[in-house]
DNA sequence: CGGGGTGTTGAAGCCTGTCAACAATTGTGG
DNA sequence: CCACAATTGTTGACAGGCTTCAACACCCCG
């Protein structure tokens, strides 16, 4: 079985095979979530760290009056609640949106991995931050339009990156509803914008499959540029020389 | 000298005085900002890393169509390059929003504070991405009079816990455009938006001075819960029914 | 005193939301 | 395999929030 967070680590660094199979002997047991099952939910302590093995899921925040927003995607190879080990409870909740993997990590093991890839472990974790950060300026500045086209690309390089791209395609198992609850708009407008980008010949988004027929005109039409999400590692050179050398 | 930092990391865990002792000796050297000065700008690689001492500054991204988005407020205690150190270069910007000193703080005497501390440190970084997510939440769902509402009552609550609000009121160095920066929406519309708050007894801004007349209206007003912030540190006590309790 | 930045106002228009209806697709049970 | 129900996608008309443009008042500071 494809190891999608050993593939993601290794961008950030130079991975050896002990490093391998410490990622590989990481999970115990493997939870299975049908789509919109509640993976975890708001005001959740989670006892346990969950990775994503396979399949989609969104975190999310709702409003009183029952709209929701997406505040983040997670695909193979992400951590769903690394960060609320240390916070305490959930502060969102995250919902399955395919059939998907999810395993258990106990704290004693995700430990041992730290200990060994603590500052690895580190760089995903801010960049989910600058992935949020992205987001912002594309819900709060960019039009409908070029947001989607943009939020489109994004998860197009994010799937490139673990190896989940077939040829221009992607499985993107998303209602326009949920397009639209990531991108800050209704469902209806999410229905206009897609047409348009499929009007213009970027793309063809049927029956949870995405199909990219020209990455640069739509990376163009989002002002896309893949900086933010850090996809070759930390570059190394320059300064920084860790200030964090004690975690390794 | 008030130590902001300290204040900020005591709520998260019960520190020491040899704690304290750590913290403060943390800076070497102090730099000045005047307000508009970019503290940081986006693709540097800072070299060593940077603590708000004192005065206001923000993160932000921009369009090549000249637009920016604030993703963040630093005010004192916040650090502003912590995720840089590894992630290599910064993708986004710092701008000075008053006159504020920024103290430098050297890779080897960060280490010191973070072997002592490395668990708040982080602690502290999380809280940052789960106020990013909230933003989200604000700038996509919530109507701009609340979202105005809500991320008011975030700056307050955030300048309580480090001790920066004097008889309900609060510095906030900003600008009506400033603050539609940060909410998604133009300059104008933030006028308007205020008017209304101001005409509806929640608050008094002018010159700088954010005065809060009714906390709590404001706060129902922007459907504000503090909970996000994590105020009080990480909860202890009461384990999660974890979607997991199946394989136990 | 003058000038630049900031706040305020009004009118017009666009982007997006809302409502309502219907078509297409998917999934389910007989 | 079909029939049915439920979900999802599509369309149009209309309303509303927010933007844009343009003008003017205010305030701080040299």
């Amino acid at each position: 079985m494809e190891n999608y967070l050993f593939r993601r680590l290794s961008t950030a660094a130079a991975l050896d095979e002990d490093d391998r199979r410490a990622v590989e002997q990481l999970h115990e047991r493997v939870g299975l979530f049908e789509p919109k099952k509640e993976i975890i939910g708001y005001g959740e302590r989670p006892e346990c760290l969950h990775l994503m093995m396979q399949g989609w899921a969104a975190r999310y925040k709702s409003l009183p009056n029952g709209t929701r927003q997406i505040v983040g995607f997670l695909i193979p190879g992400d951590f769903c609640g690394l960060n609320m080990q240390i916070l305490g409870t959930m502060d969102h909740s995250i919902v399955a949106l395919s059939r998907c993997e999810v395993a258990s990590i106990s704290a004693k093991q995700f430990d041992k991995l730290t200990v060994r890839l603590a500052r690895t472990l580190w760089w995903a974790s801010l960049v989910d931050e600058a992935v949020l950060r992205e987001w912002l300026l594309n819900i709060g500045r960019r039009e409908s339009y070029e947001a989607a086209a943009h939020l489109l690309c994004e998860l197009y390089c994010r799937l490139e990156q673990v190896g989940l791209v077939d040829n221009g395609q992607i499985i993107l198992p998303l209602t326009q509803e949920g397009l639209g609850d990531a991108l800050g708009i209704t469902a209806i407008h999410t229905n206009r914008v897609l047409q348009r980008l499929r009007r213009e010949g970027l793309i063809t988004f049927k029956s949870g499959t995405l199909t990219i027929h020209d990455f640069d005109a739509l990376c163009e039409a989002g002002g896309f540029d893949p900086e933010y999400l850090h996809l070759k590692g930390p570059q190394v050179g320059a300064t920084a020389t860790s200030a964090f050398h004690f975690l390794e």
